[in-house]
DNA sequence: GGCAAAGTACAATGATCATTGCAGAAACTG
DNA sequence: CAGTTTCTGCAATGATCATTGTACTTTGCC
């Protein structure tokens, strides 16, 4: 445990910001709120503990709150970007290649739970530590992270319902939540939030199965049946 | 509630076990593990905190995993009863009634919630202590509680294939899932397991939406140009 | 009543931990 | 280089908490 290890850009003085709040979301997520220690974090991040105390004067709680909203925007961020990457109704994908596009989306945002374990991890750090966060910080919290997630997917989604590739049912908030249950929500459900990861295979298997049946519930009912095209 | 078995551990007295098991059931999931604090259980439970390592000469671990596999049992006995109450493949709905017992069914586990308050706290509580809970434990939490329920939901929707009333694609286990992740995953996800409710008719919204959902997505193959599938 | 199991009160132990103050070292800025 | 800001090591404080031993009381049963 040397204090000089991994990254240490020792430019600048938000550095060591960075590498705190990188450090602390490592260790509330492993170990909880309560159960972190700020010497560990310390540690964990190469800093002497009262740095810690000088950058967040308000101490753990601070420091708890400013790593939720750190790393949920991060992969909020990380998230929006796959989203356009691989549904832009710029370029629209043929009907028959939307399934694809689906389940390349939807595995890349699995994807995201091994980049980033430490953030899944403080998910559910939060979502246990719900009853003792004060309101305005979950919603704030909810608001930039998850929401804006599905905002933004039900607007995509919207957009390509417009060009005739779906039928979104009335609700494009409700469709872009039932996409990411039936793909990420029961991924996320089997492995205790990427906690104990499935094989590769196993995982390809429910995002497979969960996109066909997000599209049998929400592809439009075909003007007429053509006798030209065979399904599987 | 009203969970009075009034059963006798040892012999013919009183057991204040079933206090201690509620209230740590209580406390766990408000507080947490850690935070949780033996002497808050037991003045919890009105007994005194030695009687507490009497019960339990584990202490706080051995207390934290029975009421794990307590709390859990109870509920999924509860989810249990109801799945048969509204889907008996004995006594399997009309077609036109299936939607109808779908939405009875997704409404009284998403009930529950309210109904097992402790547990679904305790839920959330689980999945953050994931990481400092032996991994013989966890699976035998899972088994006997969600996975049970997974299991026999699949076998009952099984049956409603088998009579011609849905179309499981070949997974029965996966439909099940699905179909839980379309109605209580959806709510669960917007109210943190249940710690802020939603207004009523929000949550049946959600429901009817998902059963509808679900239903587009598994009914069997839509009904051929065949005058013959009108009638009763 | 009387015995034994079960429960209680209380104090003590030992450990962990957040937080703070301080004096000096290091790094950056002009 | 001098000055200023930031960082560090260390020690101390105060608080909380799980756990245990002991002596005492209650409760159920014969």
């Amino acid at each position: 445990m040397s204090t000089r290890d991994t990254r240490t850009p020792r430019r600048g003085r938000p550095a060591k910001v960075d590498a705190v709040l990188r450090a602390a979301c490592e260790v509330f997520g492993r170990d909880g709120y309560t159960r972190a220690g700020m010497e560990t974090i310390a540690a964990e991040a190469g800093v002497s503990t009262r740095t810690l105390y000088n950058h967040f004067p308000g101490g753990k709680a601070e420091l708890f709150r400013t790593v939720m909203a750190w790393s949920s925007t991060h992969v909020r961020d990380a998230q929006l970007a796959l989203l356009h990457r691989y549904l832009d109704p710029e370029r629209p994908p043929r009907p028959q290649d939307l399934e694809r596009d689906l389940v390349l989306l939807a595995r890349s945002w699995t994807n995201l739970t091994a980049e980033f374990p430490a953030h899944f991890a403080m998910v559910r750090q939060i979502h246990a530590e719900i009853g003792h966060i004060p309101d305005d910080v979950r919603e704030a919290w909810q608001d930039t992270g998850p929401r804006t997630v599905t905002r933004e997917t039900a607007r995509v989604l919207s957009a390509l319902a417009a060009l005739g590739l779906l039928d979104l049912h009335g609700d494009p908030e409700r469709t872009a939540r039932h996409f990411a249950l039936l793909t990420s929500g029961e991924l996320a459900q089997l492995t205790f939030w990427a906690y104990a990861p499935l094989p590769d295979p196993e995982a390809d298997a429910i995002i497979t199965a969960g996109v066909r049946t997000f599209l049998r519930a929400y592809t439009p009912a075909p003007p007429r049946p053509n006798p030209g095209t065979a399904s599987r």
